[in-house]
DNA sequence: CTTTTAATAAACCGTTCGGTCTTTTTATAG
DNA sequence: CTATAAAAAGACCGAACGGTTTATTAAAAG
């Protein structure tokens, strides 16, 4: 069983997290934190050793809880296609419904903290490289059964695949449109039919 | 001949617009402003209402400079096709030299601005759909004049042609590798001509 | 050159920031 | 049920925040 300390370590990320995903670090602050979990600065600080610490594990938590999700719509497919139809279809009316408040961490942190916080950008990067190595992965096994062309790169395809849809989602939230993004994700299944397949 | 106050606001303007782009709004104190022009709180509230004042017509002074860069290079072309080349090469090593210090604002802002501040990701939606409009126009013209195929859709298009390019930056800027955002760039290139062209 | 007005310097304001420390409360082990 | 240790409350800290105000300086008009 959990300690009293571990339940509350995981119920200060839990509240943090979708604050951190939305304001970004530095507007999000100490207060916001305790107003969300009904704290006190004792209760956060006996868990925490500083706000650095809980923005760090509030993003794993929101990235963890949007790779959970996605892996579990790919595992459903056994295809190629199927598996990116069904990454697709998890981004469809994402700006309504993101599968994490504030939408995609990794936007989010990638944006906010580039140029300033490292240790952030870090988790980030992280994070990109793992979403790019599953994708290139995926696109790879396409080739190799033959369900894809032989002449496309599943690296590439990887990066342009993850860029469109990352792209689509900061276009779609600023516009206040949902159909930008899915406009995009319709575009991008018409080129796995038109592009990838053998 | 501009006023000395005049004069003076727009030297705050140029000084703090790579510091808003590259921090962001909550992460830029007017200290930072202060140290970058040094002016001090009297000449720069002298000539400024508010630190929000100064972010907008910050945001305006570094997307009127990208616009401007991407126009001169659209104007050199007199094909559709050409056109499109020539903004995919001004995004060339773009995560190494932006035509704005912090890369691109209209991407920055949106993630910066999105759940907090109205007034900024209001004009950086404004932005979005002024590059949208052009790019559409440029994507319509090569549709009328048979250069591209008549059964592309140049709204849906010029989406995808510009989420891609903006989440390719991000990415890019990311991993710190300028070849993410390359490869992206070239393989948009090929979908012109394979995609696009009659 | 003088007067008047505009522009900047710099001290100052209340508030909020992230973080600490002591006290009190609440779990947990015996 | 009691002793002990862990966890949370809340007063407190200096620093930094955005912004104001008054005094001084510099520009512009006469």
């Amino acid at each position: 069983m959990l300690s009293k300390s571990d339940r509350t370590k995981q119920f200060i990320v839990e509240k943090s997290a979708p604050i951190f995903n939305t304001k970004g670090y530095a507007a999000t602050s100490m207060t916001d934190i305790l107003k969300a979990t009904g704290l006190t600065k004792g209760g956060i600080y006996g868990n925490f050793n500083s706000k650095d610490d809980i923005a760090v594990e509030a993003f794993d938590y929101s990235y963890t809880k949007i790779k959970e999700a996605l892996l579990y719509s790919i595992k459903q497919e056994k295809t190629a296609t199927g598996k990116l139809i069904s990454i697709l279809e998890f981004y469809h009316n994402f700006t309504i419904t993101p599968a994490v408040e504030g939408g995609c961490p990794v936007l989010n942190t990638a944006i906010d903290a580039d140029d300033n916080i490292p240790f952030m950008k870090q988790r980030a990067a992280q994070a990109l490289n793992e979403m790019l190595g599953s994708l290139t992965y995926i696109i790879q096994k396409g080739i190799d059964s033959a369900e894809f062309k032989l002449t496309i790169n599943a690296a590439h395809e990887a990066l342009l695949f993850y860029a469109t849809i990352e792209g689509g989602i900061m276009m779609s939230k600023l516009t206040d449109k949902p159909d930008v993004l899915n406009n995009i994700l319709k575009n991008l299944k018409e080129q796995i039919e038109n592009r990838y397949k053998a």
